[in-house]
DNA sequence: CGTGAAGTTGAGTATGCTCAACGGTGGTGG
DNA sequence: CCACCACCGTTGAGCATACTCAACTTCACG
């Protein structure tokens, strides 16, 4: 019998191997490894990366880091799902971004982190100290190459989300934001469809510009229109593919 | 007498020195360099970047690139003002950035660009050829870190937008962005006031989501409650500056 | 001066928010 | 084991912020 139970957290488990993470050497094993910064990095690489990672495992709710932490780690994520957001003074909260298994976080400018981050769901990361992933960097500019083509695709994702943020509707913004995470989950190996939707309506809200009231009345509308059908444990089927491209783009 | 009529540009073009971009050496010539990639360059690099590089020169309104094209260069703006943006089918408009002497643009993760960009003044910038910049990174990786940086600092300022985007109300927009456009004049060893304001307003509906009417509305407000005066020659005068930053950051 | 673009202002409206109630669900403790 | 409670999601009614449509002014330029 496992340590927590696995159902609690909708079998986000399957996604990576984190008992994998504890053995000698973790990033040989690692099933996210093709996705992130570690890809096709030779031996010598992983196993230079292997001796200086460690393992977190998060359930949900639990932070990672806050905004204005000095920035000591940077993570990869190997399995479950983050949030990271940004907050201002009277609690108005805005997420940058979901990531998911393969996703890297931590990158600060100032030393600081930018944002804070938070488990969505049981979550596993890889944990390297900053200092010494500096030194991997510039013992390998292979790798640092594949940061800035990292950090570069981040960048342009944050502006396809301002544009949602900037000019969508309600309707469009939500279609937009079903159909960015089935592409994910396609990216990272899974079903195109039913698409697993682990975070809360309020989280959706947050990321979406928008109230947790307005998502629910906006899924029912979908779902009465027929787009979408909502399923069990947080999944939703995306009925109608071709109809929600539509929506999202707005014609 | 100069060629054109420096009047009609607001006098931007004393923040560079374009007729230096013409000669053997424009690198060395080059008063943005601290800000840009080609911060903290030795000789050698200096000369490498000069031997690519060439000079583009826009009047207001001409086109440097439109989103999707092949992404054949990357750019470095030396004067004047850019801005960037990307296009819903109907023709809604978001912009994604304004960008100012020392500023780095035309990265591409899927070799296409990600965004439209326009000259908002008049505009000079340095035009590298991608691959022969790509071959001078491998070849100094001190320029791959600072592009890193350049990278990462810009995903802070695009988070930062978001939470603008998705949570703040029309007046704490503009309060926003008139403190953002201070501080980076001061940045470029500018005067922190007045701003200087080049962009229409509906560039600013477009930049910050709103519409033409919402942003003049606005500033009127701000004017007649006396945290800003507008002068001439599109610069405002930030008169009350924690007034507008207690406005910006919502309480 | 005349013309066209940009900016401002007004009136009315709509989209999404606020406030509120209610139902379901899962975890907790008696 | 069951009752309770807190949280999440949904729905409704009313409202407010920012949008739309329109007129008018200002300004730059020819």
């Amino acid at each position: 019998m496992p340590a927590f139970d696995i159902k609690r957290f909708g079998g986000n488990l399957r996604e990576a191997t984190p008992r994998n993470l504890e053995t000698r050497s973790p990033c040989q094993a690692c099933t996210v490894r093709h996705l992130t910064l570690c890809a096709a990095l030779g031996e010598a690489e992983l196993s230079a990366m292997s001796a200086i990672v460690s393992s977190v495992e998060l359930t949900p709710g639990d932070p990672l880091f806050d905004e204005g932490e000095p920035a000591g780690y940077l993570f990869n994520v190997t399995a479950g799902a983050v949030k990271i957001y940004k907050l201002l003074p009277d609690g108005r909260r805005q997420m940058t971004g979901f990531l998911f298994p393969g996703d890297f976080l931590g990158l600060a400018n100032d030393r600081t982190y930018a944002y804070s981050a938070e488990a969505v769901t049981y979550t596993t990361l890889c944990r390297f100290p900053r200092p010494k992933l500096e030194n991997l960097l510039e013992m390998y500019p292979k790798m640092e190459r594949r940061l800035l083509g990292m950090a570069s695709h981040e960048l342009a994702v944050a502006q396809e989300q301002m544009l949602l943020l900037g000019r969508k509707t309600a309707r469009e913004k939500i279609a937009s934001f079903l159909l960015m995470l089935s592409d994910r989950a396609v990216q990272r190996g899974q079903a195109e469809n039913p698409v697993a939707v682990p975070m809360s309506r309020n989280d959706i809200g947050d990321f979406l510009g928008l109230t947790t009231e307005t998502v629910s009345r906006t899924f029912t509308q979908l779902k009465q229109s027929g787009a979408i059908v909502l399923l069990q444990g947080g999944k939703i089927d995306l009925s109608d593919r071709p109809g929600l491209e539509h929506i999202a783009e707005g014609d």
